[in-house]
DNA sequence: ACGACAGACAAGCAGTTACTTGACTGTTTT
DNA sequence: AAAACAGTCAAGTAACTGCTTGTCTGTCGT
């Protein structure tokens, strides 16, 4: 329950990681649609097959997207529940200051420090 | 219109980027119950504070969090703003697949490709 | 069976990231 | 004024990213 936590984080790492790139965003666009094998995510891409794969490799590692090879091509599509780590950890960050104390906090520290005036 | 997209697109990666790392996502969780200094958001983190500062900046860069000189201490906050766009993005998403043709699309590609069976 | 297709695998490479240390600049404290 | 404090800045480094090319393995159409 401990360890829990920790490769939360790491997924949470992974997750994050795998959306901070443009190519891989447009990836998982594209799978909103529906099911694209390697090729078709490839298309519109101006990049080798081979970099396709890996980017699939890294969203595959956090778990947005799963493959499943068909004959000779690799259909990808994407697991929805994937993401909702991610967003439960900004849904909470949120919370955390828009209902809480925030204002008060920021109010407080500001005056403590003599905000702006002498 | 069309730089705004790309700008945008840049912004996300920053973001992503930004949220995938272990310590800046605990500063950020610190930063949540009110502002601090640097030390401060040191002071948990076992890494130098010249790290911390470097850490710091990529935040800044993607605008999650200000900062302000106060005497020798430069005090951060978040700007709870910063995060919608990657919210918003992820929402988008969800909605594409959860609401449409998701579940229809993925039939119909099974069965295309015979799935599992011969 | 043959060549073309879709991807797999590995090595290599330039650029970035996440640190470190050490020397330095202002600001308080005493 | 001197020492301690809170950062700042610049190099340097080890590991990681995002690609590439080339070779190799299966699969499909003919």
């Amino acid at each position: 329950m401990l360890k829990h936590m920790l490769d939360q984080s790491v997924n949470l790492d992974r997750t994050f990681q795998a959306l901070a790139d443009k190519s891989r965003r447009s990836m998982v666009e594209r799978l909103t649609v529906g099911p694209a094998s390697i090729s078709q995510l490839a298309e519109p891409l101006d990049m080798s097959l081979a970099a396709v794969v890996q980017h699939v490799q890294v969203l595959e590692a956090c778990g947005l997207v799963t493959t499943k090879k068909v004959g000779r091509t690799r259909m990808c599509r994407i697991e929805p529940s994937a993401m909702t780590a991610a967003e439960r950890w900004m849904a909470d960050r949120r919370r955390g200051w828009e209902d809480r104390l925030n204002q008060l906090g920021d109010v407080l520290a500001d005056v403590a420090l003599g905000e702006e005036a002498p």
